[in-house]
DNA sequence: TACGTTATTGCAACTCGTTCTCAATAAGAG
DNA sequence: CTCTTATTGAGAACGAGTTGCAATAACGTA
């Protein structure tokens, strides 16, 4: 059973209802390559059905969300934006250089071991990670010594 | 050398002036128990001195945290307001739960480590580090299995 | 296959944290 | 004390995300 299928099925599942655009914003985070955020998503979905809006964009996606098919992050130092893709791509982290803005992706078991601590010690289930760093990129480490001596 | 002095120092250092609203905001950030908001930290601020603006209270803060004084974080699941802390402050993160939205607040030396990986792997220097988990409590884990079943 | 209920949609207006503009003020070097 | 210019207050502006509402359409049922 593909993203697809199961997409549908799980908002069924909860009372809701397969439609045109919903159909639509799936299969396009089941074929991304990257992260991407509502407007990102809209101007694709509007390629495919003009008549699509961003409300519903952003619609879908939390439903999406809620269902567990989904997961959202912020990726950039400001956290200006959401992005998503399928709760089942591997779940990526970044750093932000706070000067040159170049995002540098990054894997870790390291937060698999903060979740399971969480869930050790607290009880709780963790069903998102949102994990940010930000600082200073080798090059911008450099230009930063440069000014200040 | 206190919080206080050493924030004089540092906004003087990069061509900055110490006014009596930035004198404010610092004491304020360092007499905090808690995370702060720049809302709360206008209501405590607009106390002390009425005609204090919260444009001031975000632009101090900024200015703060690009002189690596203080830290931004996001703590809520749904990162709808930044919170400042020192940043000698121990550094605290936080999980959210999905439907009561109780926080449970945590500590962990992974993060640390996921620092270092970073520093030792790509080269670049972390200044900050945003980790939110969200979930379900234990509470809500309950209370969705017996709406499940 | 047609019907009726009601979830979903498009649109536009709205929210709200944060930033910006600009004229007025004041810090601090000289 | 003076001059330069960083900083301020007030309010407008910004932008991601949400919401109210009337129109539309999914899909269980007859």
């Amino acid at each position: 059973m593909d993203f697809q299928e199961r997409a549908s099925q799980a908002i069924r599942d909860s009372g809701g209802r397969m439609t045109a655009q919903r159909q639509i914003i799936v299969e396009l985070l089941a074929d991304a390559h990257e992260d991407l955020d509502a407007d990102g998503l809209f101007q694709q979905a509007h390629a495919c059905d003009t008549s699509i809006s961003l409300a519903t964009v952003y619609r879908t996606l939390n439903t999406l969300e809620a269902a567990g098919l989904v997961r959202q992050h912020y990726n950039s130092r400001d956290h200006d934006r959401k992005v998503y893709q399928l709760i089942e791509a591997d779940a990526g982290y970044h750093f932000t250089c706070r000067n040159c803005r170049r995002v540098i992706h990054f894997e870790s078991a390291l937060v698999q071991q903060i979740k399971q601590m969480l869930e050790m010690e607290f009880g709780v289930q963790v069903m998102n990670a949102c994990v940010c760093m930000d600082g200073l990129c080798p090059d911008c480490q450099t230009a930063q010594l440069i000014k200040g001596a």
